[in-house]
DNA sequence: CTTAGGG
DNA sequence: CCCTAAG
């Protein structure tokens, strides 16, 4: 059933949201598809920093970045440094003149040659040979008096003082060098046949902006307000809006004591389906008493999806389909160099969970909702910021869900959370691990593979040591209650699996050590099974026993005949 | 329904 | 992971 089917759309909502107020579907994938973009209502540009992209490069940023022309493809920074008020296409930097900084490709060639041409290159990439001479990107600032050496006119620097490594330091760090009172500076597009936005501007927040407009703002920016109250650390969090709070020392630890105790999932759900967006959009307003939610369209313009790649947009939109309210464009994990996508997130902190926000429960009943069985899930973007992806390709044959990476009690309660919310601890989250879930053919029952993490490993072991061995359903029913997708059979499975890779003699079972597995089990964990092996023989009753003494007996029998 | 065990 | 037999 595809909630959207029985959910009338919010008159005005789909049309104005995603029709109206996004970029065009094709333009907005060759204009948002680059890292470090945030397309503001206006129509604006400014650079997102998401430290996860940085960390997802950092690969490439520590290879010789001169010749890895993959890593030239897939990034184009527009980066305000800000001592020099640069900003790069490539490893192209660009210089603002009074607030204005511009690429002019009148200027390029001149200032240099093979440069030039790079930066060429990347528009027409990015914008689909729209740009070509004489369009220029402007560069410009909402907060002029804040702008270092914006008096001075500068033009682009043929000498590239801005290489990798230091883009990356820059930008890390990029939050807190630009302090509270410093807005992101605004690039725009100046050719309008690229971007087409609606004018819903809403100005950046203010140096003397009270507690309580930052609330509003920071609850803008991430759907949910916060406790905290140091009015530096709303600042800096709207402004670094992607950025992890894990790495700032300084601040409110408010977050940490909240932190669930639960062990740190994340996963991705691919759905499918054209209508998602506005299934979602619709069940979002209409099953929750919600003043705000997040929603957002995707754009697939090649019609493949990777596991390495996620770019992401999403808005935001009131309850009286009014928004949206804010946007938001984030990337994260490595994209091919023909591959590019837009999707659409919520993000927040991994310290920052929805604990008595709607949003979770909102959201997990639309994922449980939508999200049909069997699909392709790839769990991509172990980063804790992007907690919830939306995408609605637009072949409609894939779309992610990835919803928050842990739950607290409160929140996860909702059955179908369980259900639709696909779990793998962080422990053994990388950028480049995948699960792949099989699809589940039409009659076929055949579950979906579910790699064991070693932290429902070690959930195992320790119910097995409570237990004992046999006892499948009161460990389930103890340590895997959250879990629905563990059985009591495959709990026993998974410790038969574990006996057998841990090297404990089986009735019918070579003693070999298992080959390749998919995850390799620490030698501690093999240790303890053995022990428990030893406590807890696994099958409870020795029918080994048994069956020794009937083959005895009738191999003496035999022998007396 | 739960467990054991083979496929 | 699935299926089935056995308690």
């Amino acid at each position: 059933m595809d909630i959207g089917d029985n959910i009338a759309p919010i008159p005005g909502l789909m049309n104005k949201t995603f029709e109206g107020n996004l970029v065009n579907p094709v333009t907005a994938v060759k204009q948002l598809s680059y890292k470090f973009i945030q397309v503001k209502g206006d129509g604006s540009v400014i650079p997102v920093y998401e430290e996860d992209v940085i960390k997802s490069n950092s690969k490439n940023l520590s290879a010789d970045v001169q010749t890895d022309q993959t890593f030239v493809d897939d990034a184009m920074f527009f980066h305000m440094e800000e001592a020099d008020c640069f900003f790069a296409i490539g490893d192209v930097p660009c210089a603002i003149d009074n607030n204005v900084g511009k690429v002019d490709f009148n200027d390029l060639e001149t200032a240099n040659a093979h440069e030039g041409k790079q930066v060429q290159e990347y528009v027409d990439r990015t914008f689909g040979g729209a740009a070509d001479e004489g369009t220029t990107l402007l560069l410009t600032s909402d907060h002029q008096d804040n702008l270092p050496g914006s008096t001075s006119a500068r033009n682009l620097r043929p000498n590239s003082p801005l290489h990798y490594e230091s883009q990356r330091e820059d930008l890390s760090s990029k939050c807190e060098a630009q302090g509270l009172g410093n807005s992101l500076n605004t690039v725009k597009v100046s050719d309008s046949a690229v971007l087409e936005l609606a004018s819903d501007h809403k100005p950046m927040f203010r140096d003397d902006m009270s507690g309580r407009g930052l609330h509003d703002a920071f609850k803008s920016s991430f759907g949910q307000d916060t406790c905290v109250n140091d009015k530096e650390w709303l600042r800096h969090r709207i402004l670094c809006g992607l950025q992890n709070f894990t790495d700032k020392d300084g601040f409110p630890g408010h977050f940490e004591t909240e932190m669930p105790s639960q062990e740190s999932e994340d996963s991705m759900i691919l759905i499918p389906g054209n209508d998602l967006a506005k299934s979602v959009c619709c069940s979002l307003i209409n099953t929750h008493d919600t003043e705000k939610l997040v929603v957002g369209r995707s754009v697939h313009p090649e019609g493949q999806l990777t596991g390495d790649a996620v770019v992401a947009a999403f808005c935001e939109v009131d309850r009286a389909g009014s928004g949206p309210v804010t946007k938001n464009t984030a990337v994260c994990g490595k994209r091919s160099r023909h591959q590019r996508f837009i999707e659409e997130t919520l993000e927040t902190d991994d310290k920052c969970r929805w604990r008595g926000s709607e949003m979770l429960s909102m959201v997990n009943q639309v994922v449980a909702a939508v999200v049909p069985r069997g699909r392709r899930v790839q769990r991509v973007c172990p980063n804790k910021n992007i907690n919830f992806i939306m995408n609605d390709f637009g072949g409609g044959n894939k779309a992610r869900v990835r919803p928050v990476d842990s739950v607290s009690a409160e929140t996860s309660r909702s059955e179908s959370c369980d259900d639709a919310t696909y779990y793998a601890s962080l422990d053994e989250s990388s950028d480049d691990s995948i699960e792949t879930f099989n699809v589940r053919k039409n009659g076929s029952r055949r579950k979906n593979h579910r790699q064991w993490t070693l932290t429902e490993i070690t959930k195992l072991i320790d119910g097995v040591s409570k237990c004992g061995v046999g006892k499948w359903t009161d460990i389930k029913r103890l340590l895997f209650a959250n879990s629905t997708y563990r059985t009591s059979v495959d709990l026993k499975d998974k410790w038969r699996n574990l006996l057998r890779a841990s090297g404990v003699p089986m009735r019918s079972n070579k003693v070999k050590p298992q080959k390749n597995m998919n995850v390799p089990i620490p030698q501690s964990l093999l240790r303890r099974v053995k022990e428990l092996a030893n406590i807890h023989p696994y099958p409870r009753e020795r029918k080994l026993d048994a069956y020794e003494d009937e083959t005895s007996v009738s191999q003496s029998s035999k022998a007396s005949n």
